[in-house]
DNA sequence: GCCACACTGTACGACGTCATACGATCTGGG
DNA sequence: CCCAGATCGTATGACGTCGTACAGTGTGGC
């Protein structure tokens, strides 16, 4: 709260709202970080085994489209992870290029505390806020998202840089 | 658009609309350094110039304030530009602690192409959202972060850590 | 069958931010 | 007047992500 009425109404130059939303998302950042702080995981590490326990083994490249990460930041996601004994790869035989990340079962043991810690934390963060109103703002956050990332496009222009995520 | 709908309808466990903001808070940020690229700045430069060229000569803290920056991140930055001599460090008379950062002549010339990025990138930001639908946006992004940051103090509990920005 | 091309994962360097600790300086109470 | 506490800016180390380059491996056209 505080002085958010104030931050709402008069538009200082350079708080508009996407600022907010970058401000907005970074408070978020941090409150999940130190809501696993405890487990000694990060949220992107909390993700992935998430993520993983609840889709099966997969690729690195896959896990990477799905927690929006590049491919080396994956990599060393799952170096950390795996040095923990909460994830392995796993060889695959049709394919010798690629690794099947899946959770060992410290891993699926950590997949639990980790869905409760997330759930409470999204009970706390989504107080006085109305299931409709999160709609909305997914609806309005996806837009704009996709108005960046075409602009983003539009001014690297022609050069069809590869994705690489 | 693309794949906006499905993405909003069904809530795939790991995309929740926190996850949608912080991909959305980054789409924004990249958009913006993209942008900013042509003039060799990034996003945080970017705002300090603008913001200093706005509200006149002040102080590192202040400045670090406005731009929700912690000292040290706030103290590179100041070094990065005024190095490019686009802003300088004035000694404060009154309280030889500090300084008073501000443009100089040439960072005044840069804020104007600044403000003129900025405005453009907004526009294509803003296609398809109202003026409405922005301010509901902003009205519900600052009760999240507002949740936010009481979610992390809690979490944090007693320990009371200088919010050091 | 062979060879160019696409793809997967890794290595490396760069960057921006955070957190903490520290010296320098102001301020207020004794 | 002096000293304890608060405040400012800096230095430093750690971390996470990005981007690029690279080696190993599949795949499809000739």
């Amino acid at each position: 709260m505080t002085n958010a009425a104030a931050h709402a109404l008069n538009t200082p130059p350079w708080q508009r709202v996407e600022t907010t939303m970058m401000t907005a998302a970074r408070d978020i950042r941090l409150a999940y970080d130190t809501c696993f702080e405890p487990l000694d995981l990060t949220l992107s590490q909390a993700s992935a085994i998430g993520y993983l326990h609840e889709n099966g083994p997969m690729t690195q490249t896959q896990l990477a489209a799905a927690l929006v990460l590049g491919k080396a930041a994956t990599g060393s996601l799952v170096d950390q992870l795996e040095a923990r004994n909460l994830l392995q790869r796993v060889p695959n035989p049709d394919d010798r290029r690629v690794w099947l990340v899946e959770n060992t079962a410290a891993g699926a043991e950590m997949a639990v505390r980790i869905v409760d810690v997330d759930r409470q934390l999204r009970e706390r963060l989504r107080v006085g806020i109305t299931s409709a109103e999160r709609r909305q703002l997914a609806d309005l956050l996806l837009r704009m998202s996709a108005n960046a990332q075409e602009a983003r496009l539009e001014e690297i222009d022609g050069t069809p840089v590869e994705p690489s995520r």
